[in-house]
DNA sequence: CTATAATGTGACACCTACTGACAGTTTCCC
DNA sequence: GGGAAACTGTCAGTAGGTGTCACATTATAG
């Protein structure tokens, strides 16, 4: 379940198998608990005892409870900084590198759609969780926004990205992120990529508008007098 | 200073008087700990003893530490809940009346900037809190959601927003949030009100361009084969 | 004006997520 | 084989938050 991420288990010694084991013992009895009873509801201690450790090395596994539920999704944030990485050295137009990263992401989900279905519904689930998924939302606002600016920028991000660089990363994934969702909760027929396809090939108007309205908006700022 | 929003003291029992004045001193003695320290780094324990009482009242009166904080910030969800009710009840187009329900809230936050700007540093601190706000905003986003679905949806609202309202919320607020954010941080010299009328007159193409992207999309949707 | 009910508070115990420190055991590697 | 490194369990503690009970104060009915 975790090929993807983790070198095959024949090379690895005794005590590094034994980690592994033990990590997907962890997730492997929380996710039940989690499904049947709802994460609010499901006590660390339950889930240690269940996996047959110790509360304090579930902690040692898993700093945070949430980490244990997002160890099968896989690390969203940190795999669409990955995409784009790769995304920005390759295309000149900060716009592709984005569009590119995130037809990645998409691809990823869609090869893991039941677990990643199921994640969603258990944090659908909790307010707590919600929270914690806003605060992604966020980074990958600022790490689209830091793109837009230019690679000397995105590589080297310090401080915030620009206001208009920000307007238009906010304005893209406004309107790509509510039919995304609606695919997660399953509303939505069919294939993921078809549905990314669509928003993408229709969303450059939107960002061209957004584009011009940060430009003008910022540049009308300027002659707005201080106090 | 919450003037606005309680009655006059006179016309109050001693009782409802005492509470009042308990509910002040926890918050007048949070926020310069908040200030000084950070809101992670301040324990419920030293509000509760800075302002003279318990912690157990500390909870009766705020049952989440955040909401010592969201106090003097005067719960802006709710209040953009009012005006919008207002001004859907006048204006014909619910763009109309977003658009006049959010100049009002604009005019509040003028005209109380000193402590909404710090409350906003306060929670620029803190990432809890930062997640917890964009909960906010995706509250707002979501009734604004419904004021464009019309004044029917608006009133009765259940169940969710159409996908391409909520399309053009986020789009919406994408493009003011950012430079509202600006502001608040006291990046922007001069008057809200201004940047404000410079937002508005500048967003509506992005809007229709939104607009149309929603129909186009929503429509494609329909094509998806199903799995 | 007094008996009584409602309301508010402190004190105490308890829960859950999470952390630090220490000691015992297992694996690694020379 | 033996010492260092890596893991784990145990125990005690912190912070946010809740339930409970007894006591005091205020409101109110007679």
């Amino acid at each position: 379940m975790l090929s993807a991420t983790t070198p095959p288990p024949e090379t690895l010694g005794v005590r590094a198998r034994a980690k592994q084991r033990t990590a997907e013992a962890i997730v492997e009895a929380a996710l039940p608990l989690f499904l049947a009873d709802g994460y609010d509801a499901v006590t660390t201690d339950q889930i240690a005892r269940a996996a047959g450790v110790t509360q304090r090395t579930l902690f040692r596994y898993f700093p945070r409870k949430e980490l244990i539920l997002y160890a099968r999704r896989y690390d969203y944030v940190d795999r669409y900084e990955g995409f784009l990485n790769e995304a920005m050295a390759i295309w000149p137009r900060p716009y592709d590198a984005v569009r590119s990263a995130f037809q990645s992401l998409t691809a990823f989900y869609e090869a893991n759609r039941a677990s990643v279905s199921q994640v969603y519904a258990i944090i659908q689930g909790s307010e707590q969780l919600q929270a914690i998924e806003r605060g992604h939302q966020l980074r990958i606002d600022e790490l689209t926004a830091f793109a837009l600016d230019g690679a000397e920028a995105y590589f080297g991000r310090q401080g915030r990205p620009t206001l208009q660089s920000r307007i238009v990363a906010s304005v893209l994934f406004g309107t790509i992120r509510p039919m995304f969702r609606e695919w997660l909760r399953g509303d939505l027929p069919g294939e993921l990529r078809l549905y990314a396809e669509i928003g993408w090939a229709n969303v450059e108007p939107v960002i061209l508008a957004a584009q011009a309205y940060a430009e003008t908006a910022v540049a009308a700022f300027r002659q707005v007098p201080s106090r």
